[in-house]
DNA sequence: CGGCCATTTGACGCCAGTCAACACCGGTGG
DNA sequence: CCACCGGTGTTGACTGGCGTCAAATGGCCG
């Protein structure tokens, strides 16, 4: 049986290359690298639960994972994903509240746990730092106000253009256009905010349209401009 | 004519009493009245609007603003109200970022400008704060996630129902169990993201089960349980 | 091969958005 | 004093976007 968690040499993972440790003194990188423990997830493992009580954080040094919250009914909302230098999970230590998402890999990924306590004594000790996480946060607050704000004015089909524009800038395309992110229809559906079948409907329609080009989970974006027409989005 | 702004004295504002405060020393409560300035503002006045850069914030030292974001068609999605104590527009100070959201009077207040430069200079120098500000973010953050994802999920119904509730968590009810925040069908609208029709029909709905009464703008609450019940709530 | 899951397509129905008409109210000016 | 007007609230009629249910297909893996 494939273990789904697997230690993973710290030394082989460059902190200084993670901007939001940017403004850490060598002596705090020292300190932080002494206290992490480095892990590699499987596809589909789930780093920390909606309501669990979370006593660190990690940061992401590989792989991608996806936020989300899960309503009432079961259903998914993904408010965000993570990647490769993303911190995640602080906001439960700083706000001191249960984590108020879920963390699951889907893309296989190495994550490096942070303490609480380290997260904290930094806040406090490094004003740089402080400030760099809050810009973080507050970048972060404006997304998701945006994000708000379009789910609840535009159409579902404004809506997963836009959602194929922001996996682009996220993600970005390889040399055939193609979006560098594998995700099942379910997932873009929990993105947009729609049933599945919809999204495989308007997909078909985008392809019908020669705006994307469909293989698989694999999309290729043929007409950019056009997308960003569709989905209202201004930059 | 009416002024919809004029100069109010400082002396009379009691910075202590505001909880984001508290962590500050006397010295810095000292120099922040110092560097204080307040104005009172009708309803209806702008105090900062989506767009524009923001060299500083407000404290609320009295009356309600809506904080809300233009949608592409012009719709107006209001994302949380701000009250005495609430501290208005540094999201964008921290960020470095233009204002994401327009801030409006909805029932007369009193606000006082506390310059861009010593919310950064409290931040730097005082973890207290820093660490008070951020919590208030990310306690923020996690309500837009939450509320994005009752839009996405939940019913026009659902919605509304939860919406009142909110109301009364915010604002509270007075003795006659009445919400004590008076707004137009179109702010609720705004609030619930739906037309306003919809909300009317759904308000005469809950009035005819007995769930809430009307009387223009006052909002009564009867049975608070039900509304619990329809709006999925859980605490 | 059998089973499970993801994907796709079709059919159906309803929630809720839009348009239109009208009542109501306070303010303004002739 | 009354007529007019703009903003707000209310109700009715209509329609279409999209959610739900169901069934068929195909791929992957044990």
């Amino acid at each position: 049986m494939k273990r789904s968690q697997e230690q993973v040499n710290v030394e082989e993972i460059d902190l200084k290359s993670f901007d939001i440790f940017n403004g850490l003194t060598d002596a705090e990188i020292e300190s932080l690298s002494q206290s992490l423990v480095c892990t590699s997830h499987k596809r589909g493992s789930v780093i920390y639960d909606e309501g669990s009580r979370i006593n660190g954080s990690y940061i992401v040094a590989g792989g991608v994972l996806k936020i989300y919250k899960t309503g009432f009914d079961g259903k998914e909302q993904i408010i965000r994903f993570a990647k490769g230098g993303d911190l995640i999970g602080f906001r439960s230590i700083v706000s001191d509240e249960l984590a108020c998402t879920t963390a699951r890999v889907i893309q296989d990924a190495i994550l490096c746990y942070v303490p609480g306590d380290i997260i904290t004594s930094f806040i406090k000790g490094n004003p740089e730092f402080a400030m760099a996480l809050m810009r973080l946060t507050c970048r972060e607050l404006g997304e998701s106000n945006k994000f708000l704000t379009d789910i609840a004015q535009k159409t579902v089909r404004e809506r997963l253009a836009e959602v194929l524009l922001l996996l682009m800038d996220t993600f970005d395309l390889d040399e055939e256009h193609t979006l560098k992110i594998s995700l099942t229809r379910e997932e873009l559906a929990n993105m947009v905010g729609t049933a599945t079948e919809s999204v495989i409907r308007l997909l078909s329609e985008f392809k019908a349209d020669h705006l994307i080009e469909l293989n698989g989970r694999k999309i290729k974006l043929l007409n950019i401009p056009k997308l960003i027409k569709i989905g209202n989005v201004y930059v």
